[in-house]
DNA sequence: TCAATAGTGTCTGTTAGACATTATGGA
DNA sequence: TCCATAATGTCTAACAGACACTATTGA
């Protein structure tokens, strides 16, 4: 940072979107605008004006951890936005997205998960921050464990398919993504199993990588055309 | 934009990363930086504090013609940096991957393509900024068409082949990849020949994607582990 | 003729998806 | 017992890589 701008607040923000599953859809947090309440509610994302020494990522973490009530499982930039209108009135934002394990819960009423299919009351360019970071999600869920981070510590093969499932917005084939995360050696059984309602028990598991991926076979021509 | 900054430089600059391929590796485009000359030489990328009412994309753009000399093949942001030093001492910078085909060349000592492996010269921030292009570039290859853009419109599949040979930095098997090439409907053959050297002349091609793909099998485990 | 490169056909091992089957609990 | 879910085995089609072969030019 510049000797100039040392201790004072910058002039742009640090966007986090943090995300968490919550009924079986991705939630976003969202906190209560309190600005002129003329009428309709504004919401918007965590954000901060960091002050001149502190590093992005820092910033990030730290508003992430705010909003969260705990660190968040994993962080990570997703770019910088613009266009729009932002509550600080700021001309740029650096968004951030961050997860939050199942069952993070927030209190009061001023913050809320929100499910990202509605997302009314938010600004231009938070909106498009969310989107950013919903695309930057999905871009990256084979390079890093998103879906573990979203779920606790032990938990059923059914459970990360799901997660995955939410993540991607389609169906995978049972047996094929047990097949290929057994050969990706990510996952080891603990000794416990979990039985919920009907049906056979299901064994725990939990996020233990073992050895290196180095596969990419080929090349893949997935371009839209 | 806010009122307050409309028409005023901002206290950020936007940071081009032009990429061409050059000697059979990739290259980029740096300026002289004319600070003190004191002793060893000093590079930068280009750069430009936007005026207040300007979009991101649109400084990217203009930033990376005016180095080129010509309009990017494609261009696309990587992201925001702060740490290091900067050549305009802002505390952030935005920076985007700018695409220049194969045989564009610059004129003047103050201007050079540098190939990736010696950035000798270039600040701290900047240099961090390349490594996130490149990163870019090749997380994004199988999504966009950027080893088409980094060719002129017409090219031999040997020239294609060796294009994403040189972006991934691993060779690829010659058959697979043209069967995979020939699966996406990408390219379409023209009706001219280019004979080099010995051997049989080879046939030019140019990009006419044709169909989407809609593949997307099964799920990658490639985390690091 | 030889050397070099383009372009293609065939074989094989790997993998994704379909399908079926077994296992194990609760209602 | 029936039903629901877990977990796994088998079959097949698609695909990647190896290899070999033909085609076509310049030296």
């Amino acid at each position: 940072m510049s000797r100039a701008a040392r201790g004072r607040p910058q002039p742009f923000t640090v966007d986090v979107v943090a995300v968490t599953p919550r009924d079986g859809e991705l939630a976003v947090l969202l906190e209560r605008e309190n600005a002129g309440n003329n009428g309709r509610e504004r919401w918007m994302l965590p954000w901060e004006a960091p002050r001149g020494d502190e590093q992005l990522d820092d910033v990030a973490q730290q508003v992430a951890r705010e909003a969260i009530g705990a660190a968040p499982s994993w962080i990570s930039q997703v770019g910088a936005f613009a266009d729009g209108r932002h509550p600080s009135d700021t001309d740029l934002s650096v968004a951030y997205v961050a997860l939050a394990p199942l069952g993070t819960d927030t209190q009061g009423d001023d913050r809320v998960w929100r499910p990202v299919r509605d997302l009314a009351g938010l600004g231009e360019r938070q909106e498009a921050i969310v989107q950013g970071a919903l695309t930057a999600v999905r871009d990256r869920l084979d390079l890093y464990p998103i879906a573990f981070r979203l779920l606790p510590g032990a938990f059923t093969l059914s459970e990360l398919q799901q997660m995955y499932e939410l993540l991607l917005g389609r169906r995978l084939h049972k047996a094929s993504f047990r097949r290929a995360l057994q050969a990706a050696y990510l996952v080891e059984p603990t000794d416990e199993w979990r039985s919920e309602g009907r049906g056979r028990p299901a064994q725990l598991y939990r996020y233990a990588p073992k050895r290196r991926r180095r596969s990419r076979r080929g090349v893949r021509f997935d371009l839209l055309g």
